[in-house]
DNA sequence: TAAACTAATAACCAATCAGTCAGTAACTCA
DNA sequence: TGAGTTACTGACTGATTGGTTATTAGTTTA
């Protein structure tokens, strides 16, 4: 009796401990290997480290991905997923005003992007696109040109009701941009580091950009507007 | 006569060959250390080929830093030149309007730091403040608070002389400094990439950018002020 | 139950690289 | 001139690590 309940409770707890399914095991890598190379770079990341934190051993990760570069050009892939399709939708069919657009926009993005573990990928981009030029101009293909796009639109829409002051074509985005990357950067950097005044509080850090930002484009109104939250609520 | 003359001319030769004076090499050294670093990260970057764009063996290079690491707190340290005395000192003395003190601040900056090889060093810690935990308070302790600092000096008196409406104390700062240290970071990242779209001029950029922000710190009077250039080099 | 197949491992190999050190060339000064 | 000093070199070493492979454990199928 007692044998082969005991056997019996072996096997059950053996197959418990594979009970993840076969394709888990990429996801689980990419993961793991997303985390450490934004940590600590690509050069600076041991395969085995990446295999151990993903909880399989170093031959399974070439099981999974044929080199180490493989693996990072796999990382970065992954975590481009174009949501500019849809929300170039979103901006055809948006009825309110260019300000709360705006606001919108920058609250999507944090999000979608900023919040997540895809902000990352900026900081990663940042630090190893000198050594993987091919990557580098795959993100910019993908990422940086549809998102100067995106945002150039808005602008531009805000221009044409009369609700922003012409500026710059090519240089105004960057008022949007700048402070949005920034902000993604400076966590993905300084994140680890806690000393006084490293930390930046992201609602508040954006609430006061974009509101500076708003009132910089020359929307008088925007002042008076209500605070973001409420702003994109009421929508 | 032919024999003395050749021989002296042999010896100046050799000499002149020599000629860099002993505490020239660590210099050399830390330059072309710094320049591989922010191309390639710091495990990225080999040791000999430091030594070799400095035009000396691996060996020398220990001879001066006794390691790596080493090479790599005297890189950070020996661009981290605190000119935030002389800069503090400016301030206490300015006379013009604080818009205008805006965009002096600005292009100083950009001339003393964001154009030169120091903006390498925002870059580098940005990619390793996590590896190196002590560097990085280092860099915040000697860089990033003074630099707030200043910054909030600023805007401070802007707000006190009536010329710039009050905005966060906290956050106030980035809406300046985000622009900045995005632009440098930026060419840093992608300087080697010629994609289209991807190379900015920072003299434009940054007047885009000032001219937006004085206008959203409220200085209604921005947007008529003379353009930059002529505001710098009328003070 | 036995053979065929799959998924994963851990020991292993070859290349790389930080750091060392024995040696050398030029220079100084007695 | 030659002994001692300085500045430098480059071959060498030991540790690390990307990548390989022989082997094992477990599953399926007949």
């Amino acid at each position: 009796m007692s044998s082969s309940c005991s056997i019996e409770h072996i096997v059950s707890t053996v197959r418990a401990k594979r009970e993840r399914r076969k394709d888990a095991r990429p996801g689980e890598l990419l993961a793991a290997a997303l985390e450490l190379f934004v940590e600590k770079g690509y050069a600076g990341t041991r395969a085995e480290e990446v295999a151990k934190r993903a909880g399989v051993s170093k031959g399974t990760l070439f099981l999974y991905f044929s080199s180490k570069e493989e693996l990072f050009k796999a990382v970065v892939r992954e975590n481009i997923s174009g949501r500019f399709g849809e929300w170039n939708v979103e901006f055809d069919n948006y009825q309110g005003s260019s300000a709360n657009m705006l606001r919108y926009c920058v609250k999507a993005w944090w999000e979608h992007i900023g919040s997540t573990k895809a902000a990352g990928i900026i900081k990663l981009m940042m630090s190893e696109a000198g050594n993987f030029p091919e990557l580098a101009s795959f993100y910019n293909a993908e990422v940086i040109q549809p998102g100067h796009e995106l945002l150039q639109r808005v602008l531009q829409r805000g221009v044409d009701r009369g609700e922003f002051r012409a500026i710059d074509q090519k240089y105004g985005v960057y008022t949007v941009l700048a402070p949005m990357l920034f902000l993604a950067t400076w966590r993905n950097c300084w994140g680890a580091c806690h000393e006084a005044g490293m930390q930046i509080d992201p609602e508040e850090y954006m609430a006061v950009q974009v509101e500076t930002i708003l009132y910089g484009l020359g929307t008088r109104t925007a002042v008076d507007a209500p605070p973001v939250e409420a702003a994109i609520s009421a929508k």
